[in-house]
DNA sequence: CAAGTTATTGAAAGTCGTTTTCAAAAGGCC
DNA sequence: GGCCTTTTGAAAACGACTTTCAATAACTTG
């Protein structure tokens, strides 16, 4: 799975007439070995510990190729940061977030997606994305609350 | 219904021991008198055209006061920027936005609501808010696009 | 209503995430 | 290996927003 997202990323590469450098073999090798919404930020400490002297910017253009290839998307949670995961192709999910402890559960509604797309068919839009977000406490943090 | 608003955004003002300024007043009359969803940026320069030497400071401040006081809503675009709209009591509807022109069309789904309800219930959350977006292209970008 | 206390203000400086600039370095092609 | 072009890292620039701070304005109290 890995190796078949590295291959998307290659032809994406060669689609564009991008070069193949050391920089984003790397970067690309630690974002597939994360499973968490990470900012640029952790992902670039990651890189570093890996590759010390590859700097932010890098981190930024690479990871805004990644969305270009479609292996990752963009989240911005109300914390200011952009935060890239992991894209599978045709998948789609949203997010349940924490407001207490800012844990994020992913969830898939296939109910809902369809009652977006009949939104968007009344007021005559072609639906290209959409995002969603539920914020509240999670179990943990309600029972401390309490 | 102006009025009721700027009654509610009093007791509140009343409630938290604020004093009522001159500037306040200028930037809620503003607010009010506009329906669409307004940057501070746009915020600002309506509120300078009414009464110059406000300042920008003032207006980030305020708004946020009106988010508090429950009359305002806050939401964030792709574009980088903070917008606000109103925020009826008790209503809370979606946003379906047009990537071509950025038109924006609100809208409510009550049977979406419900399924969002289920999802927190089913992960143990207790739901305090929620944010959907659809992005798409509106039917007359649609026409320009074919 | 004057005096004192405290909140509010505007301007400017500061933050912080992100983007751009630019010269040096590296990749790919002949 | 040379040549042209992309990519890179460091640092500067950017842009939205927040903070600082001294001046000013709003309540409170006597």
């Amino acid at each position: 799975m890995i190796l078949e997202k590295k291959k998307t990323f290659n032809a994406f590469a060669a689609r564009q007439g991008l070069r193949s450098t050391r920089q984003r073999d790397v970067i690309l090798d630690v974002f597939l070995a994360t499973h968490e919404h990470l900012s640029v930020e952790e992902l670039y400490l990651k890189v570093k510990a890996s590759q010390p002297g590859i700097g932010q910017a890098t981190v930024y253009r690479t990871l805004k190729l990644f969305v270009e290839a479609g292996l990752a998307r963009e989240m911005m949670l109300p914390d200011g940061q952009t935060r890239y995961e992991h894209q599978l192709v045709g998948e789609h999910h949203d997010h349940l977030i924490c407001t207490g402890c800012n844990a994020i559960i992913e969830f898939e509604d296939e109910q809902i997606e369809q009652l977006q797309r009949d939104i968007a068919k009344r007021h005559g839009f072609s639906l290209t994305a959409h995002k969603m977000q539920l914020y509240g406490l999670c179990p943990t943090c309600l029972r401390a609350t309490a």
